[in-house]
DNA sequence: CTCCAGGTGATGG
DNA sequence: CCATCACATGGA
């Protein structure tokens, strides 16, 4: 089917924004997959307003159109990033087509206890030897990426043993996943509940979890629960805070123009335009 | 080899 | 309250 957005979508910049780690580009041209949740989904850009979803209409409207936040305008967002100027505006202007996407509390608190103190790649390393214990997904080897699996249940993971979560490049931070699953399969921490809370509260309950500080709360805040006014505060998005101090001021959504901002600083980064 | 990565918890002031 | 420091490991 195809997918109308009111503004833009870009995949292959949703893909590389550092917001989802499980996905990927495909042989054909154009083509790109995506998993969340279990449910796998393999598109076409079109154009930058439409991409070819290759699902069907039922699962698009109960699931993905959620995900890729697919019902609403940006435009606005960066209209008001491009008349600060700067930063704001290159972002705005080279990041059109990325959208927040709306993902599951579990993957997402894994994921992002898995990546502190690591770069993207190896993050995605990490999870994809983790998935390695997870179960298979339905319809993989029907769109051509044969042994892709999700990451693993709470209760899988608690049954691997110390030896098993290091060999996945876990590190220090096997205790903190361990944790995690703890919390989650016991009850302690009930994640479908936990959307209910307010921000406050919400980000207490994750940070119950050993590993969990407020930036790892902020990225399950905003990626899986849509809090889109959490700004997820990494090296990178310091680094635009402190060359441009009222980047988020004035920002109906902040935990949007972050991703912007995120995208911009990271590319930027290394090839001397945008650090010192 | 060195340096850094979508940080956090423990410790000491 | 704030400033350091260790932490495991892959990727550049």
């Amino acid at each position: 089917m195809i997918a109308a957005f009111p503004d833009e979508i870009d995949l292959k910049k949703i893909a590389e924004s550092g917001q989802i780690f499980s996905c990927g580009q495909m042989e054909e041209p154009d083509h790109f997959w995506f998993l969340s949740a279990g449910n796998l989904l393999t598109a076409r850009q079109i154009d930058p307003q439409h991409i070819e979803a290759f699902c069907e209409s039922g699962i698009w409207d109960s699931f993905w159109s959620a995900f890729f936040d697919a019902e609403r305008d940006y435009r606005p967002l960066r209209q008001v990033m491009r008349e600060k100027g700067g930063i704001s505006a290159a972002a705005a202007q080279e990041g059109a087509g990325l959208r927040v996407l709306r993902q599951d509390p579990w993957e997402m608190l894994i994921s992002f206890i898995v990546s502190q103190r690591k770069s993207i790649p190896a993050i995605r390393t990490c999870l994809a030897k983790l998935s390695d214990f997870g179960p298979i997904v339905p319809g993989a080897v029907c769109a051509g990426l044969p042994g892709l699996r999700r990451l693993p249940s709470p209760d899988r993971l608690l049954s691997l043993t110390s030896q098993q979560l290091l060999a996945c490049g876990t590190g220090y931070r096997a205790a903190y996943l361990h944790d995690a699953a703890l919390k989650v399969a016991g009850g302690k921490l009930n994640l479908a509940a936990a959307g209910k809370l307010d921000d406050e509260a919400l980000q207490a309950e994750l940070m119950n979890v050993k590993g969990v500080g407020v930036k790892v709360a902020d990225c399950v805040m905003l990626f899986a629960y849509g809090r889109t006014d959490r700004v997820p505060a990494d090296v990178w998005i310091r680094r635009v805070k402190e060359r441009c101090p009222d980047a988020f001021t004035g920002i109906a959504a902040p935990g949007l123009a972050q991703q912007y901002l995120f995208f911009y600083a990271r590319r930027h980064g290394r090839d001397g335009s945008f650090v010192q």
